[in-house]
DNA sequence: TTTAACTTTCAAAATATACTGAAAGTTTAA
DNA sequence: TTAAACTTTCAGTATATTTTGAAAGTTAAA
C-alpha cells in the first residue's frame, strides 16, 4: 500500500518543523519552509495560512524571518496585488545560508566573549583558575576550528566539499 | 582593568546557557555544565543550587539528564552519603558525546523518515510530486553525508579530525 | 482623491517549557 | 531496626515563547 502525496507531504512538514524546533528554529517557521520546498509554485499568504491552518499575523512574521535567513524570497506578478511566497530549492544553498546566519548570530558572539575569557589572568598556583582557563580556552580552540569549518563550507561548491570529507575515510 | 575570576565564571556560565539555548538545549542544564566545566573538584547538588540559585528538584532534573548525555558522571566519597558530580574537562570528548547524542535522539529518526519519503511513488508528470520527490531525496542525501560526517567524528581523535578538514583550505 | 485589496503590527490570549518545594522514597551508619 | 542524611518525584506555579485577530497602515488602480 502506497502512500499518498499529500499524506506524504503532510509527514515532511511535520518532520522539518519537529527537526527544527529541536535545534532552535520555531517549529512553525520551519513547517512554512518545508511546505515552500515542496511546492512547486509561489504560494501567498492565504494559502499558506490555509494549508497550516495558522493566523494571518503568523504567516507575515514567519514569512519575514524566513526572508531574513535568506531561505525564501517574494515574488509579485504583474496586474496583481497579492504578493508570492517562493523557497530557494537548492538544498546547498539552504544549508550554507543557515549556517552562515547562525554563525553570525549565535557562534561569533560567543567567541568574542571567549577570546575575551580566554585573556582572564590569574594565579598559576590556583587550581580554580587554572582549570577555569583551561576549559575556556579548550572549548574556544574548538569553536574556532568550527568557525573556520564553516567558513570553508560557506564558501564551497557541495561536491567540492563532501568530497573532501570522504576523503577522510580513506 | 582586569576582570576577577568570579566575574569571569560567571560570564562564561552565562554565555554557555545561552548558547545552549539558542540550540535547543536548556539553559539550566547548560549552565549547570558549565559550572562543572570550570570547577576543579566535584560538587554536590547542594553547591550547584547555591551557585546558580536553583531549586533542588531543578538541579537534580538537570544532573541527571547530563548523566543522560555522558557529560557528567556522579562520584562518591569513602564514609560520605553525599553524592558528587564531576563533568569530563576533555572538550573533544565533550564535542564527540554532543555528536553521538543529537545524532541518535534528532537526526537518525529524521533520516528513516525521509527514507520512507524518499520511496514515495507518483506521477512523473505532476509539477507537485516531482518538487516534492527532488526536495525530500536532496535533503536525504544531505541528511546522510552529515550523518556520515558525524560517525567518522565520533570515532576520530581531535588532531587527525582538525588536521583532515584544514587540508580542506589547502 | 477614493476605496478596495492587501500587508503589517502588536496587545492580549494560548500554549509550551521550565522550576519549585514539600512530601515520599532510599540508603547506610550505628 | 531506627533515624538521620540524603535523593527523587511530581503537582502546582511561574516564566517564556508562540499565536491570534482585529485594527492600523499601505498601495495602486480607477
Amino acid at each position: 500500500m502506497s502512500m499518498e502525496l499529500a499524506e506524504a507531504k503532510q509527514k515532511f512538514i511535520e518532520a522539518w518543523g519537529k527537526l527544527g524546533s529541536e535545534w532552535g528554529i520555531n517549529r512553525t517557521m520551519a513547517q512554512v519552509h518545508a511546505l515552500l520546498l515542496v511546492s512547486p509554485e509561489a504560494l501567498t499568504t492565504e494559502e499558506i495560512m490555509d494549508a497550516l491552518s495558522i493566523s494571518r499575523g503568523n504567516a507575515n512574521m514567519t514569512l519575514r524571518d524566513l526572508i531574513g535567513w535568506g531561505l525564501v524570497e517574494k515574488q509579485h506578478r504583474a496586474g496583481e496585488r497579492k504578493e508570492y511566497f517562493f523557497a530557494d530549492k537548492d538544498t546547498w544553498n539552504i544549508a550554507k545560508q543557515v549556517a552562515k546566519e547562525r554563525r553570525k548570530r549565535e557562534l561569533d558572539p560567543v567567541i568574542k566573549i571567549l577570546d575575551e575569557l580566554s585573556g582572564v589572568k590569574g594565579d598559576a598556583k590556583d587550581p580554580e583558575y587554572l582549570t577555569f582557563h583551561k576549559s575556556v580556552t579548550d572549548i574556544n580552540k574548538l569553536a574556532k576550528n568550527v568557525d573556520k569549518t564553516l567558513d570553508t563550507m560557506i564558501k564551497a561548491e557541495e561536491n567540492w566539499f563532501w568530497g573532501s570529507i570522504v576523503k577522510m575515510f580513506r
